[in-house]
Formats: structure tokens, sequence, C-alpha cells
DNA sequence: CGATCGGTTGATATGAATCAACGTGCGTGG
DNA sequence: CCACGCACGTTGATTCATATCAACCGATCG
């Protein structure tokens, strides 16, 4: 991965929760397009390499572009279908499941992007981010991640992501929907 | 409330999660609009009025009326909205404070929709509903809100929610934000 | 070379799940 | 019209998954 950035809120309580990852070539956010006001803030984890839009010009081109609306439309839909798969997650299942739903997301979506090696991932996130996005706490995710480590399924530190037995990471993980 | 549906996902655990209410007025999905194989179900709780357009027709009329691309945009971004709010809701708060969450989010959207009396909101849930929404159990959505119930901050029986105390009901629940 | 950060590990605490029993209202069929 | 069954909710006892608290370790960095 050339760059990854998330999305989060800070919830008062000092927690936070990461709403999404955003990969090269993501779209900050569809709703940023259309509204002044945010209620969500965003960090990159990376340097990251960003391109502006106004938001005028946006709206001006929109109507007579019929590639810009199917591209907004496209990343609207993507948006909704992630957000869905992570509320099943937080809201339904396991820790385990929870984390290797995560990680199997995050590589489907780097596969996209770039040729992968080995089944090797670079993935510079720090088990606190991986916390906040699957809403536990930093030692769990440690505790997790080593059981899946024993189990020989992945090696994650210094940022990388190895997977060894990918069939098995997504029988926990999958929601094959 | 005149009539109340849901969209969800069956989980392959035997679980479900409810991703989110539709009301009167509410545009199903937005996705749906693009997208021809959907991942979610969707059922009413009660008798329920559907209009339902050509994903064709949409598409034709959608270019040259900015009406409709408004009114689509809208809706997007409020699904984006509710989505954050719960995920926020799933991974990062207590049972308390999800099903708080949850009343103050329903009757604010029933408010915009009708006029209320007394505090008293038609809302044709079982609690298992709720706890498929929260992702909690049956049981324990009956413990808190029999806990509720005892602090004097709601009734909530036969379909019908009564607010008794909005500020503290407020003060659990919102986020503020 | 000490300090800080991220991760690991163990002991204990706790919120919510599970298991189980019971109550109540309601619809249905005898 | 009664009796039974069923759906829904309540409540208590117990279990379990994850949180919390705390100590420690290794790497990195000023």
């Amino acid at each position: 991965m050339r760059w990854l950035a998330f999305r989060f809120f800070q919830v008062p309580n000092g927690r936070r929760q990461i709403l999404n990852f955003l990969l090269p070539g993501d779209l900050f956010s569809t709703v940023a397009v259309f509204e002044e006001r945010l209620h969500f803030s965003a960090q990159t984890l990376t340097e990251a390499r960003l391109s502006g839009f106004g938001r005028a010009e946006i709206k001006a081109r929109w109507a007579d572009n019929p590639r810009m609306t199917a591209a907004l439309a496209k990343s609207s839909a993507a948006e909704a279908y992630n957000a869905d798969g992570l509320m099943i997650a937080l809201g339904q299942r396991s820790a385990e499941e929870r984390i290797a739903y995560l990680f199997l997301h995050l590589i489907q979506r780097i596969s996209t992007r770039s040729v992968i090696r080995d089944q090797r991932y670079r993935l510079p996130l720090r088990q606190q981010h991986i916390a906040d996005a699957v809403g536990l706490t930093p030692v769990h995710v440690s505790r997790v991640i080593s059981l899946f480590r024993d189990r020989g399924l992945i090696e994650f530190s210094g940022g990388v992501l190895q997977v060894l037995n990918l069939p098995e990471l997504s029988r926990i993980g999958s929601l094959d929907y």
C-alpha cells in the first residue's frame, strides 16, 4: 500500500471508532461532496497524497458529466456496502471473527490496487487502530493476533501482514454473502 | 408512525443485524438504485405502502432532473450519516447507551414526519428487533428497558414508546455531534 | 543510556450472554 | 366459552468473552 488513512469519530468518552480506511484512489467521503459540515475526522497513517475538488466545481460539472455521476454513485454504493459489513461485524460477531474480517476486507481492497507477492501486504497499522476499528481493546487485539499467529494463519508486525493460511482466515472472517 | 420496516442482514450463524429502519417517505436503499444484486433483505413490521421505480427509468430521468439528483444525494448522505452513528454505537458504547441512542434516533426521525402528542410514539417493534439492531440479546434488552422504566425515563410496551424524561435519555444516548 | 512507544502476558473484574423457569395475553380450535 | 398452545417479556442463577489493571520486554530515538 502506497499510503493509508482512516476516517473516524472521536467519542466524548475518550474512545474512538474508525469508520473506514482510505486507500489510494478512494474518495475521501461521498457525503463530503454534498454536505458542508462533517461529523467525523480523518487522519493519515503514512504520508499521503490528496487531491482536492471544490464542491461548487463538482456540482457544476456533475449534471452534464455522466462519468462523474457514475463514479460518485459507485463510490457511494461501495461506502454503504462497507458500512453494512462493519455494522454486521460489530453487532453480531466475535473478536476473532471481527479481526479476521478486517484483515480480509483490507487485503481484498489492496489486491485490487497492486500486485501482491507471497501474500504479503504492507499495512501500516498499529494494533490500536485495529482495536478502534473493530471495537475491542488493544490488549485483546494482541491476544487474538497471537492466537492467529500460533495457529499459523498470519504474521503481523512492523506494518506488514503476511497471510499464511487464507482459507482458514476466510472461514473465520468471511460472511460469504 | 403509519408504518415501519427494516433492512437487515441474516448472519450465517443464525443471528441477524438490523442495518436500519425504514419510515414513511424513506428511500428503501440508495444503493439499490444502482446495484442489481443486493446483499441484504428487508421486512415490514406493519402493513406498509411501497412505491416502486424501475432502475432504467430512474437512470434515464436522472441526468436531466436536478431535483431527483438532489433527492438521491440527500438520501444517500442520510444513510451514510445514520450508518456512522450505528457503527459508533455498536463499536464503542454500552448497552444502555446503545438502546437510548436507538430510541432517540427513532423518535427524532418520527418527529420530522408527524405531530407528536405527550411524547408518545407509535413504535411497533418487539424487543427482539431492538436487540438485533443494537447487537444485544433480547434478555438484556429487557433488563435495560426495565431499568429505564424504573428510573422513570420511558415506558415501552404494546408498540408504544412514551418518553418521560427526555433530557436524561439524551444524556445517556446522545453523542451530541 | 534513559525514556518512550508498541506489544505481550498474567491476574482479576465485569458486562452481557446463556440457561432456565415462569407469567401473561391472545388466538384458535375443541 | 373454555383450554390449550404460543409469542413475548420478565427475572434469577450462572457462565463466558472481553475489559481492566499491572508488570514487563524489546526496539527505537534523542
